[in-house]
RNA sequence: GGGCCCUUAGCUCAGGUGGUUAGAGCGCACCCCUGAUAAGGGUGAGGUCCGUGGUUCGAGUCCACGAGGGCCCA
């Protein structure tokens, strides 16, 4: 079977959907689940969660890229694997989304809807997004065991962490807290601190005032506060003040204020009289009237000065307003200081009955009216707008406050340095990983794991109302054991609320029956515990510890070393104390092409289903590959074309090229000079590898030396994957492909256009296939269309032995042993090719113009040798001259002129500049012609002293004789002999003439197996050309025969009048039928 | 305020363990090739390697300090 021609403008986008219906329809992927199910090897891969909530961005597209890349890798490495994804089910993000399609505004919402209802609606979305995810990795290539996918919201997952809060609870590090946080009154919802993230503050416009509060027993006197929150002026009841900074008496208007003597011109506007000064201690203790006493909720608060370290003299007024129910950090100062601490607001934000006329207001509409009532009884002292950096709820964008509540925690003093051993176990890649993760944990707070929700992991703590005792329970078995009520309305269902609400236990401590605490979990819990859920844990111990650790995992580190990194820390050190995973990729964030941060509203979004089907998967893929994962990556269609122009279509082109000689020419690979096996079979793992420089088998030197680069890539792709470094396997493998498509193809391109069948042909045929068919396997878990394109048609089309897929192949290993010396060789030619190249743009003469010679010196003597024959060869003709010589010294070709660079010879020498001006003038020349390469010139005085002149010191350019033109430096150069002999003229012509047929024969529309006979007018000039070079010209323009005259009528007649060489010249060409034996 | 990271050509980025004259792609200028052809290739211009100081025979690379930016935490 031939191969199927390739089309050189082929719609990759449509080939990769193809690929993926014959994968699925064929079976192949669940050929390679099922391929190594047997292998003693194994690689764990853990996968973190997706959040089941949107579609996948192209940014999810990056981490599923690594993922599927290694266990790709893996499974052609023989390792048996999991291949298990995972799904992130739980948590507010979900809620919301739900919440909206709903159109509900509020907590009350949910409970009028139902929760049985609403958490059913949350898990359907969930299943609904997770087809959707699937479908669309699947479009990227990413395979794994979709039908096996964990979903955090299993039960299995739920009763892990019941299992893991149970050893907490059991340790004693699970307590409940009373405290102030982030709160967000729309989700009714204390946020985290781990969850303000950085894009959690926007910049917005408040309200602020400055309040006077008399002083106590001071008449006149005043304190000065100042605000930006006025509505948690109703829960004030302390000022505190820096007991070392000074302050002062500043009078105004017959009053007296006290402020911080660095604040006092930014606060006290007009005229002021500073009384006196004295340091904050002074304050300390004075009585003062709050400013707003005449609530209810202030009755009997009797209203302090106090002091305080963190109060600082760069914003406000040097006197803080503290109301430790509606700040964290003045909570913390409530217990020392034996403050009172009142709560106005409810789980909406609203004032409670205590706050008589604030009842029932919101804290976002209270601003307006606090001013003005403060403003009526004289207390304000000025009001305005301040814009500052104020906490946002990350997913519904509400304005946060801070409230006093219970929730739930875990003690993490005890875990610190548990934690931080355990981490130092793991291998972070970048490295500063393992920084950043111990930097989190040195500042770990307790973990609150509670939140006021529905949807999210039941917690099963059952506190009892009457006594306070609480108790977890670690299991299902446990909860029906203890179960007193309720057990029938949870049976059947999930761990989840409401079921579950309805089971009461007996209360160890007084005997009462006890109800679950309201509370859901925090969602990375839910992602924390995989290690353990997934991996059958509580089944099965022996099975589990044969996955555990995980080998390996990977996910986006901006979040994560604070969040499922970290909780997945946090659970394996509790329960084993032992690390989770062995090494930790973490990659950074995707932007787009300018680098800015992508933004649905900005526009600059780039759906993935978009990517996939403008740029293609396998361009996604390797824009990722190649993508140092501790930078951000600068991810659009711009990048993506460069990858495709640069990598992707370079190498299809060089397929087709294969495919379109091969087929011309019937070479299949069973005519190749030696077979090659690429299934299961593979290089022999031990022994020597076949010798690349040995090769006798009609081997060119070029085919020897792109086997031996094709070594060198192979080892280095293995040893960068198995080092979890892409980036450092695919750039290799990128200026591979490179100087497989400029080099061996360009310099090989005549080896398989020529008609005879010799065994130059075959080693030609044979190398190029051998390349790519590795190049296939290689870079199958990288780009997995394009090298089962490749491998499908180059292999299995002619051997129905090979495997049904290249993802079902072995990867490869290196098959010959490598050639440096020739690597070297080759360099060097390549880099005598280029000094040319300049040489004769220098001279304004183009490549087609033949030349008499070129002159080489080259100091290693390298190319001079024998065996590298056929690579002067080269040089010779991509030149296009008629000689290469090689010289010793470059001296007799022109003249060398050594200039001392004065800027920088001058600061150095000084006054003796003059002399080694001179001495540079005599010896430049023999100077630069007797130092080795890469040492400073020694120069010799006319007084005998001997100075060091470095390199860059000096200016060394040659003064090329007449008719030469010449490139160097550094003792390699190569001369050119550019004077023009008639004869050298006239052949230059005749590729002139048979450049401008060619491209006639394109324009006529010819096939390139089509032979022409050309006619010619009555022309002495080109019947002299004719008649020395005519043979030349036929061949390269595949015609029989070049007759003088008119030619006939016909349909395949084509006419034309070339200018050549100044003249115009009539000529005619004449299909004659396609060449004997390259018929199609 | 603390931790981590980044700063190299107009743009985007490479540059193990210090070592010739710091590289690539894109863009730009000029050119070549024309049997990979709605492709491909070459040559060239373009650099204060963020700054300052230090270690060293030698620093883009190591150290200290500083500037700007990013991420995380207070």
């Amino acid at each position: 079977m031939p191969f199927q021609s390739v089309d050189t403008r082929v719609d990759f986008a449509a080939q990769e959907r193809a690929l993926g219906v014959w994968w699925q329809s064929s079976g192949i992927l669940a050929k390679y689940l099922a391929r190594n199910a047997r292998s003693r090897r194994r690689w764990s891969f853990l996968d973190g969660p997706i959040t089941a909530n949107n579609p996948m961005g192209v940014h999810h597209a990056w981490g599923r890229t690594y993922k599927d890349l290694f266990c790709r890798y893996h499974t052609m490495l023989g390792h048996r694997q999991r291949y298990q994804n995972g799904f992130d089910c739980q948590g507010l993000w979900v809620e919301v989304e739900v919440e909206k399609e709903l159109g509900f505004t509020s907590k009350r919402d949910i409970e009028r809807f139902g929760i049985a209802e609403f958490v059913e609606r949350c898990k359907a979305r969930v299943l609904r997004y997770a087809a959707i995810q699937t479908q669309q990795s699947l479009r990227l290539g990413h395979w794994m065991d979709w039908d096996n996918s964990y979903y955090t919201m299993s039960c299995e997952n739920n009763y892990s962490i019941w299992m893991f809060l149970r050893r907490c609870w059991e340790r004693g590090l699970l307590y409940k807290g009373h405290d102030v946080m982030p709160w967000c009154p729309r989700c009714s919802t204390g946020i985290s601190e781990h969850e303000i993230v950085t894009e959690g503050y926007q910049e917005v416009s408040h309200l602020s005032v400055t309040v006077r509060l008399p002083i106590a027993g001071r008449p006149n006197e005043y304190l000065l506060v100042w605000t930006t929150t006025p509505w948690t002026l109703a829960a004030n009841v302390a000022v505190a003040v820096h007991p070392d900074l000074v302050y002062v008496e500043a009078q105004q208007d017959g009053r007296s204020y006290y402020v911080v003597r660095d604040r006092m011109r930014d606060v006290l506007q007009g005229k002021v009289r500073v009384a006196r000064e004295l340091p904050g201690s002074a304050l300390v203790g004075w009585e003062y009237e709050g400013p707003f006493d005449a609530l209810p909720a202030q009755q009997g608060v009797v209203h302090r000065v106090i002091p305080w370290a963190d109060v600082s003299a760069v914003e406000g007024t040097g006197l803080v307003h503290i109301a430790p129910g509606c700040g964290a950090e003045d909570f913390a100062l409530a217990s020392p200081h034996n403050l009172p601490v009142l709560a106005p607001i409810d789980e909406f934000g609203v004032f409670t009955d205590e706050y008589d006329w604030l009842r029932g207001r919101h804290v976002y509409d209270v601003a307006e009216r606090i001013r003005d009532n403060l403003h009526e009884r004289g207390l304000l002292y000025r009001a305005e707008e301040y814009t500052h950096r104020y906490p946002m709820c990350w997913r519904c964008g509400s304005e946060l406050v801070f409230r006093l509540v219970d929730e739930w925690f875990i003690s993490m003093e005890p875990l610190r340095e548990p934690m931080m051993a355990v981490t130092r176990q793991i291998r972070w890649i970048p490295e500063f990983g393992l920084e950043r993760e111990l930097d989190w944990l040195r500042n770990m707070h307790d973990w609150m794991i509670s939140k006021k929700r529905y949807w999210g992991l039941a917690l099963p703590i059952w506190e009892c109302r009457a006594c306070g005792t609480f108790e977890v329970i670690g299991s299902e078995d446990e909860l029906r054991a203890r179960a007193i009520e309720g057990w029938d309305a949870f049976a059947g269902h999930t761990p989840h609320r409401p079921w579950l609400d309805a089971i009461k236990i007996r209360c160890p401590g007084c005997g009462a029956p006890v109800s679950r605490i309201a509370d859901v979990g925090n969602p990375w819990l839910d992602a924390g515990i995989v290690p353990y859920s997934t991996l059958g844990y509580r089944q099965n111990r022996r099975a589990w510890e044969q996955w555990f650790p995980a080998d390996f995992i990977t996910e986006a580190f901006p979040g994560q070393y604070r969040n499922w990194f970290y909780s997945m820390l946090v659970m394996s050190t509790v329960l084993e104390n032992r690390e989770p995973y062995r090494t930790c990729l973490g990659h950074a964030m995707v932007r787009d092409e300018h680098g800015r941060e992508m933004h649905k509203s900005w526009g600059n979004m780039i759906e993935f289903n978009d990517a996939a089907e403008k740029m293609g998967a396998d361009v996604v893929r390797w824009l990722y590959a190649a993508q140092n994962p501790a930078q951000t990556v600068n991810f659009g269609y711009g990048p993506g074309d460069d990858v495709r122009r640069r990598f992707i279509l370079p190498l299809w082109n060089v397929y087709a090229f294969l495919v379109t000689y091969a087929t011309l020419d019937g070479w299949t690979p069973e005519l190749a000079a030696s077979r090659v096996v690429p299934g299961r079979a593979r290089a022999p793992r031990r022994g020597p590898a076949r010798d690349a420089a040995g090769a006798a088998d009609g081997r060119s030197l070029l085919d020897r030396w792109i086997l031996s680069r094709l070594a060198d890539v192979v080892a280095t792709a293995r040893a960068r994957l198995d080092d979890y470094d892409v980036a450092g396997a695919a750039r290799p493998i990128e200026r591979f492909v490179d100087d497989l498509s400029v080099w061996y193809v360009r310099r090989g391109r005549r080896r398989y256009w020529k008609s005879e069948v010799d065994a130059d042909k075959r080693a030609a045929y044979g190398t190029l296939y051998e390349v790519l068919v590795t190049l296939a396997r290689l870079l199958a878990p990288f780009v997995p269309f394009l090298a089962e394109a490749l491998y499908q048609n180059l292999v299995r089309s002619v051997d129905a032995a090979a495997p049904e897929s290249v993802h079902l192949c072995d990867y490869p290993a290196p098959a010959w042993r490598r050639d440096a010396r020739l690597e070297d060789a080759m360099e060097r030619a390549r880099s005598l090719i280029s000094l040319g190249r300049a040489a004769r743009n220098a001279a304004k003469l183009r490549v087609r113009q033949p030349l008499a010679a070129a002159t080489v010196v080259e100091r290693s003597r390298m190319l001079a040798a024998p065996k590298y024959r056929e690579l002067v060869e080269h040089v010779r003709e991509e030149l296009n001259v008629k000689e290469v010589r090689f010289a010793r010294a470059v001296t007799g070709l022109g003249r060398l002129e050594v200039r001392p660079r004065f800027n920088l010879l001058g600061p150095k020498f000084g006054g003796e500049l003059t002399k080694i001006v001179e001495a540079l003038r005599a010896q430049g020349e023999a100077l630069v012609a007797r130092t080795p390469e890469a040492e400073p010139y020694r120069l010799t005085l006319s007084d005998d002293r001997e100075v060091v002149l470095e390199r860059a010191e000096v200016d060394v350019r040659m003064h090329w004789n007449a008719g030469i033109e010449g490139a160097g430096e550094s003792g390699n150069w190569i001369a050119l002999d550019t004077s023009l002999t008639p004869s050298l003229v006239q052949e230059g012509l005749a590729r002139e003439l048979v450049h401008q047929i060619q491209q006639w024969r394109k324009e006529a529309g010819l096939e390139i197996a089509d032979r022409i006979t050309l006619y010619y007018p009555d022309d002495a000039a080109l019947a002299d050309l004719l008649s020395a070079h005519g043979e030349y010209v036929l061949r390269e323009i595949l015609a029989h025969d070049a007759r003088p005259g008119a030619a006939p009528e016909g349909p395949d007649v084509h006419r034309k009048t070339l200018r050549l060489d100044g003249r115009e010249v009539a000529l005619a060409i004449v299909r004659a039928g396609p060449e004997p034996g390259k018929t199609e």
